[in-house]
RNA sequence: GGAUGGAUUCCCGAGUGGCCAAAGGGGACAGACUGUAAAUCUGCUGCAAAUUGCUUCGGUGGUUCGAAUCCACCUCCAUCCA
């Protein structure tokens, strides 16, 4: 049988954390963080990242792992999370990822290939330049991109530049299409036994919540956690200071945008983030929707029905 | 009490006789996504089973072949003068 696998995830601020560590306690299993932003050190408020007292002992993985200016993306979130994945199971303990980030449970739960490109691309550099220099940049883009990738420039519209631009520098670089190479990767079975939990809530409850997360955020002090992460010289170009909380703070600290602005900004990008989170989990296929309302609103009624999904499927003893 | 300006589809806001179910923006909703993914991008938004019909632009009545647009009165709001 396939190795034992529980991801856990849901939309911002449904509650994952709370109950993550429940499942862990539950099946003895350790938690690797399925985050794009909780990876950074420094930046705890914003992110929501889990506090030391809350983890009430269960190992984490892939939090606090980086610098605020240091590279990430799913490449390395795969090959880090296939490495913490070998070392519990080396536990005999069940690993359970927990994070938002879809995609990056995708890479790891299909186990998707990237092709290795390790060094700089000059050919993104060169087109990224060339976008911000000619108005019309963004079409001989996507037209370069129909003569050598007719399917990838079908699926993707010219004004998306970042993925235009990637599906050329992968024909550049590997001499087929990326339309090709998903179409390949799209059919893969996953290696894991896996039980996938996607949380949610009521819409307008979710947004509520939200609201509340953000004011909440900034009364922990998120202005100066943002204030010093500058101080030390980090900008607002890095990936990490692009995550939501942080850019509008930065804009706020930046005298871009007033107090109030940045805050209603921020709320209102988490809403549409959550949003998203959830078009993307409704494509999965696969995946086990855990409604709060169907339970009650209640986490232990909720952890019945896990328990009982992983013992159906032999993840965990009877 | 007087003067002036205003009231437009969920919100802001354009529209001053036909080309208006009504520009544009926002929100809401929906979607895409395979090395930046908390990123990037797209669609849709009066109702109804079509290219057709129906109901909408503060209210009521009127002018006109035809009104969100013109007229009268009314209601409310803003500013100014008493």
């Amino acid at each position: 049988m396939n190795k034992p696998l529980i991801v856990l995830t849901g939309p911002t601020a449904v509650g994952k954390t709370k109950l993550s560590i429940r499942i862990a306690k539950e099946v003895n299993g350790e938690i690797i963080s399925a985050d794009s932003m909780q990876v950074y050190r420094h930046m705890d408020i914003g992110s929501a990242k889990i506090r030391k007292e809350e983890m009430e002992g269960v190992k984490h993985y892939l939090v606090d792992i980086l610098e605020p200016d240091e590279e990430f993306n799913v490449v390395i979130f795969q090959k880090l999370c296939l490495e913490a994945i070998s070392e519990i199971y080396n536990k005999g303990k069940i690993p359970i990822l927990v994070g938002g980030t879809g995609f990056y449970i995708q890479a790891v739960l299909y186990g998707i290939a990237f092709e290795e490109e390790s060094e700089e691309s000059s050919v993104r550099n060169r087109y990224e330049q060339l976008v911000r220099e000619n108005p019309q940049g963004a079409s001989l883009l996507h037209k370069k991109l129909a003569e050598v990738d007719p399917l990838s420039a079908d699926c993707i519209h010219e004004n998306n530049v970042k993925r235009v631009i990637r599906a050329l520098e992968f024909y550049e670089r590997n001499s087929q299409p990326i339309s090709k190479h998903n179409l390949e990767q799209r059919k893969k079975e996953s290696p894991y036994q896996f039980a996938y939990f996607v949380l949610n809530q009521d819409r307008q409850e979710l947004y509520r919540k939200i609201e509340l997360r953000v004011d909440e955020m900034i009364r922990e002090g998120l202005v100066s956690e943002v204030e010093a992460l500058k101080n030390k010289g980090f900008h607002k170009n890095m990936v990490s200071m692009q995550g939501i909380g942080y850019k509008e703070i930065l804009q706020y600290l930046d005298g871009e945008l007033s107090y109030d602005e940045a805050i209603s900004k921020m709320k209102l990008n988490t809403r549409h983030f959550a949003k998203r989170q959830l078009t993307w989990f409704r494509r999965e296929k696969d995946v086990i929707w855990l409604n709060k309302e169907e339970y009650q609103n209640n986490e232990d009624n909720i952890l019945k029905e896990i328990k009982r999904i992983l013992r159906s499927k032999g993840i965990i003893d009877e």
